[in-house]
Order: C-alpha cells, then structure tokens, then sequence
DNA sequence: CACAATTTGATTGCGCGCAATATAAATTCA
DNA sequence: TGAATTTATATTGCGCGCAATCAAATTGTG
C-alpha cells in the first residue's frame, strides 16, 4: 500500500452526489421555510397542497404515489391539514378501504397566497430557468434511476 | 383571463427543482438503508463516521459546520454513536464549552467496512463517474447560492 | 478587574420519514 | 360460496431536523 488511505478518496465526503443532494434538500427547506411560514405549512404540507391544487378530490394511495411518501408519514401529515381546515377526509362510498382528500374553501384559497412561492424560490436559487430545468431533469432521471434498483 | 388557472405552471409539481432534489434524496436514502444496515448506522450518522474518518477528534461545532448540522440534531445522534462504542465524547480542557469527538477502535475499524459503500452507491447510479461528478459539482453551486441567501 | 456580549453545547417540542404491524374491505380463485 | 390473498389506510416506535430556550464558558471592553 502506497500511503496511509489513499484508496479512500470514494469515502470523502466532498466527493459525494448523494450529500450533495441530501445538503441541498435541507438548504431548499430553509429557504421554503419563512416563505411557507406566512402560509401556515411546512414543506411537505405544501407539496401535498400543490398536488391537491392540481387535482383535487383523490385518495390518499394518489397523493402518495406521487410524492413518494407512505401512510405512516401521509395519515398524521392529512390529519394536521384537516385539523388546519385546509382539506376534508372522507372514506370513499364505492370502496370502503380509500379515504378520499378533497380541498376546503379555505384550502383552494390558499392557492392565490401561493403563487408568489416559486418565483421568490427562483430568485433566491440565483440561476435561469432554462438552467434550472436542466438540473431538474438530470436530478429526476437520476432519481428514477435509484428508485428503479429499489424496484426489483 | 384566457383559462382557469394558465398561470399555475409555476405550481406544478413537476416543474419544481426542489421537488426533484427532495424525493432523490429520499430516493437515495432508501438506497443506502440495506447498505448501512450492516454497519449498523443511518445515514445521517454515516455522514458523521466520513468526517470523523476524513479527521478525527474535532469539536462538535466543525462538524455541525461540514454537515450542515445545528446541536439539536447532533447532540442525540452522537450519544448514540458513543451508546454504540463507535465514538468518545469529551468535554475539551482548553475551551471547556466544547466537546470534542473521537473515534474509538471500533468506530476506526469500521471504515474497513464502510469502503464498499461508494461503489454500490455508484452502480444504482447507473451512470459514470465524470457525470456524477458533473452534477455533484452543479447541485453544490446551488446549494451555496441557496445557503447564502440565508446568510444575509 | 468587572461585566456585557458572544460562543458552544444541551434540552424540549413538533413534524416528518419510514419500518413493522394491525385492521378492515375488496378481490381472487379453488 | 368461502377461504386465501391483496389492497388501502391506521398505528406505533424510532431517528432525524430544526426552532426556541437555557446554561456555562470565554472573550472583549472600559
């Protein structure tokens, strides 16, 4: 062995995309937080909001599909809303199993406080749009690809 | 107004960077849980073991600072490394507000275990090196123009 | 030296995120 | 039809992640 670690350069930390990622997930949150603030949610509450503004009035399995979240985190997180009097929760009449998410007033209100979120996001990430995109979609095709091992 | 809602783009889910970054963090995790499950850590105190590994015995402040970290995540998670007998933690004599950590030989023999990590990390990339790094080098960019945003 | 301001870490409380388990409804199929 | 299986949600427990607060040690200033 030539040098004391010297294979270890796969195991610096600056060498990481996955901390990278993870340390850029926690700064997005910082910046979302006083945003979000103002509009009483936290991020995750705002991302199911965003999928409720979309469609609304579909079963909890949907809105977990598509944030890639499970019942354990969606339950407590739908109950706060509830109780926040943004969204309803109802047991579906054709199958008794699926509970049912459907936006209040005060939810679909919420929407036009909303609107300035993004573009304050997109100030604050100092880059263009068409920059941005281009990350999104490499970041979204490497995260298809991870999942895609998780699958099989 | 042309149509209801035309100008939500913005609000998509599927044009949020952030979204992007947040679910292939998770997505990532989920990748390395069956990794660090044998080495009996979770992420964030695998991120802990790198820094430690890369420099050992420094105060909880400097790796708060290399993690992104503020005490109230650290002080559990490190009682819990040193409850495994991975780390020390002792109160520093020059400056005895600080508490520095140490590796103990179990926590040192360990990196042993930890070098396959990186390479399987990489093979559910499923996609080269000089392209992760690519990104790597990207995502950091953002995530500092995010952090110093907050910083002012 | 005295005393205010700063620094470092610990503590508490809350909201995820997820594994494991439970329960009830719906579906499959023998 | 009735049993086995699958599906959708709920519950519990644990580990972050962070804001807010606190205590102790150090530093800076006159």
């Amino acid at each position: 062995m030539a040098r004391k670690h010297s294979a270890d350069l796969p195991l610096r930390l600056d060498n990481q995309l996955c901390f990278a990622v993870y340390s850029t997930a926690h700064a997005f949150n910082r910046v979302y937080k006083p945003l979000l603030d103002r509009l009483g949610l936290t991020y995750p509450q705002y991302l199911v909001m965003l999928v409720l503004w979309e469609r609304d009035g579909v079963p909890v399995k949907d809105i977990g599909e598509r944030l890639f979240l499970d019942s354990g985190t969606l339950t407590p997180l739908l109950k706060r809303l509830e109780a926040a009097e943004l969204i309803r929760r109802t047991r579906s009449t054709e199958d008794e199993r699926q509970v049912m998410i459907a936006l209040s007033p005060k939810g679909e209100a919420l929407r036009e406080k909303a609107r300035t979120v993004p573009q304050a996001i997109l100030a604050a990430s100092a880059c263009s749009v068409s920059e941005l995109m281009a990350m999104k979609s490499e970041i979204v095709a490497l995260r298809d690809r991870l999942n895609a091992v998780l699958g099989e």
